[in-house]
RNA sequence: CGCGGGGUGGAGCAGCGGCAGCUCGCGUGGCUCAUAACCACGAGGUCGCAGGUUCGAGUCCUGCCCCCGCAACCA
């Protein structure tokens, strides 16, 4: 059996306006995170890309799909029993651990993930042994030979090794060559085949950059990869079936989370949801998703994913964030100061969708105020009053909203979230525009009822449709627009986004 | 010749053959419904450098310089 945590999904919203425009079939919408190692605490770089799978699967949710959204954390592997040992854990104890962290991480930023798979979930570990049988005639035993540096514990690439001239520079002694027994994965059998679907736009890449970036890996072609480990050297891994000395090599059993969080292979959840529709990863492990996955797919006589969408990294004050420089920004600090849509909000719309991005307060806060305070919380609040001081806070009927969203949906079609925000931004501006054109104080003065009527509906309209278009960003501002703007005019306690004085530390 | 991405007004970006554009910041004006918010107008760029193709080049070609990743077993 699959361990299957439910996490805060919030129940989808029916759209109003959205899908008025076409005819949307219910459908099965799969969508997937990559599953960060667990040897530290997540950062904001992991935060991101739960929010782009967020806004797909919500998205999806919106137009009446189904969703299935899997995150979840690997687990297994030299580096967390490393970890482990240094905290004196069990390594099982201290992934329970970090897993945790990972899984809140979600919950701060109102991710609508609903399963959260562990590579030590029983379940993973007993489906990751049956598709090894499975695909056995892919897999053959051979030698793996490198240079092994018995001061770090780890092989070297022969580049590296050439490079100090045969000497680690740290120990100041040899590489020794050491020969190690394997278990191989034909991923050479595939390479044409890989190529081909990812040309056809079978397996569709995107950003192109990217696609181009794999096309040239698979023209020179991929060597078979060892996909195990001797258990005496690296112990922490799912045994190799029928093979004790053996341990399953962690990125091969990883990437099999996806399906063996929906059961495969019996499970109606993986005959119904599979393939996937968008698999969100980091520009970092592309190769392993665009090579090696969609190889393993194939020998298992699966269909491939049908998008793989390859996000950027987030520099701060442009510096790479690290641990050592100290300015690793955690989710949490952001979410205390200016609130979990703010933060959604500066990841998804200024941190380009298909490129690095960089981070920094002074740019939140300018962002916070401008745009969110200021253009979106300012035109809902400026219609609250108008219609409370010249409709005695009565809403009246509103018009349908006229607005092409095309460019919005094609925005999202191809995973440009930024693109898709700079939509919405475009009717806030309108709004505002709109509001100084039309003067409704201006009307009001002169009495002319009908007409100022009409114009305030008009900017309620506005406001609605703004806010279905923000749901699967903005959640928790869709919904509080929504509110406000229902039947009657329910006023929110203070403003949307409340203006901060001091910039934060 | 390892591979890829990028260098456009103070900042962040778009444009990828036909008058150099957007957001922020800055300046001026307007408005008063509003969170000192909103709207309009303006200043500010020899589009990394040097050649070339073209009637015409950020935009195509060649060479160079500078940044940033990746470079096969650490996941």
């Amino acid at each position: 059996m699959i361990h299957i945590h439910e996490a805060g999904g919030s129940s989808p919203s029916l759209p109003t306006i959205a899908t008025h425009s076409r005819l949307y079939l219910m459908a099965k919408y799969y969508v997937t995170t990559s599953i960060p190692y667990v040897n530290g605490d997540p950062h904001i770089g992991f935060a991101m890309e739960l929010l782009y799978a967020d806004v797909l699967a919500r998205r999806a949710r919106q137009q009446g799909d189904e969703v299935i959204f899997t995150t979840g954390t690997d687990e297994h592997g030299g580096k967390v029993a490393e970890k482990a040992a240094e905290q004196k854990l069990e390594p099982k104890a201290y992934t329970d651990q970090i897993s945790q962290r990972f899984r809140e991480l979600g919950k701060l930023l109102n991710v609508s993930s609903n399963r959260f798979i562990r590579t030590t979930d029983p379940g993973h570990e007993q489906r990751a042994q049956l598709i090894w049988k499975t695909i056995a005639n892919d897999i053959y035993k051979g030698k793996y030979v490198g240079w092994y540096c018995t001061g770090d514990e780890a092989f070297f690439t022969e580049t590296e090794v050439k490079a100090n001239n045969g000497i680690c520079p740290v120990h100041k002694r040899p590489y020794e060559k050491i020969e190690e027994e394997n278990y191989f994965f034909k991923l050479s059998k595939y390479t044409a085949a890989v190529n081909e679907a990812i040309t056809k736009d079978e397996y569709r890449i995107v950003p192109t950059t990217r696609r181009n970036e794999i096309l040239g890996m698979l023209k020179s072609g991929l060597e078979d990869i060892s996909i195990s480990r001797p258990k005496d050297k690296i112990g922490w891994g799912i045994p190799v079936p029928s093979d004790a000395t053996q341990v399953m090599y962690v990125w091969f059993e990883a990437l099999m989370n996806y399906i063996t969080v929906l059961g495969y292979p019996e499970h109606e959840d993986f005959k119904q949801y599979w393939p996937a529709q968008v698999q969100v990863i980091g520009k970092d492990i592309i190769r392993f998703h665009a090579g090696v996955w969609p190889a393993m797919l194939m020998s298992l006589k699966l269909p491939l994913p049908h998008q793989l969408y390859v996000h950027g990294f987030i520099t701060v004050d442009g510096k790479k964030m690290s641990k050592s420089l100290g300015n690793v920004i955690h989710p949490g600090d952001i979410i205390a100061k200016y609130g979990v849509d703010a933060c959604r909000y500066y990841f998804l719309r200024h941190v380009p969708s298909y490129e690095d991005g960089d981070f920094s307060w002074e740019r939140l806060e300018a962002v916070y105020n401008n745009e969110l305070a200021n253009e979106l919380g300012n035109a809902v609040q400026r219609t609250v009053v108008m219609i409370q001081k010249y409709e005695d806070g009565v809403v009246g009927v509103t018009p349908p909203a006229e607005h092409d969203i095309a460019q919005y949906e094609a925005a999202l079609a191809n995973c440009r979230f930024d693109r898709a925000l700079d939509e919405v931004w475009e009717q806030v501006r309108g709004l505002n525009q709109y509001i100084d054109e039309e003067k409704p104080w201006a009307i009001a003065k002169a009495g002319d009822k009908d007409h100022l009527r009409s114009v305030l509906a008009y900017q309620v309209s506005s406001l609605l449709n703004i806010a279905v278009l923000l749901e699967p960003f903005l959640p928790e501002t869709s919904a509080k627009i929504k509110g406000i703007f229902g039947d009657k005019l329910r006023p929110l306690e203070g403003t949307l986004f409340p203006k901060h004085d001091a910039p934060a530390a």
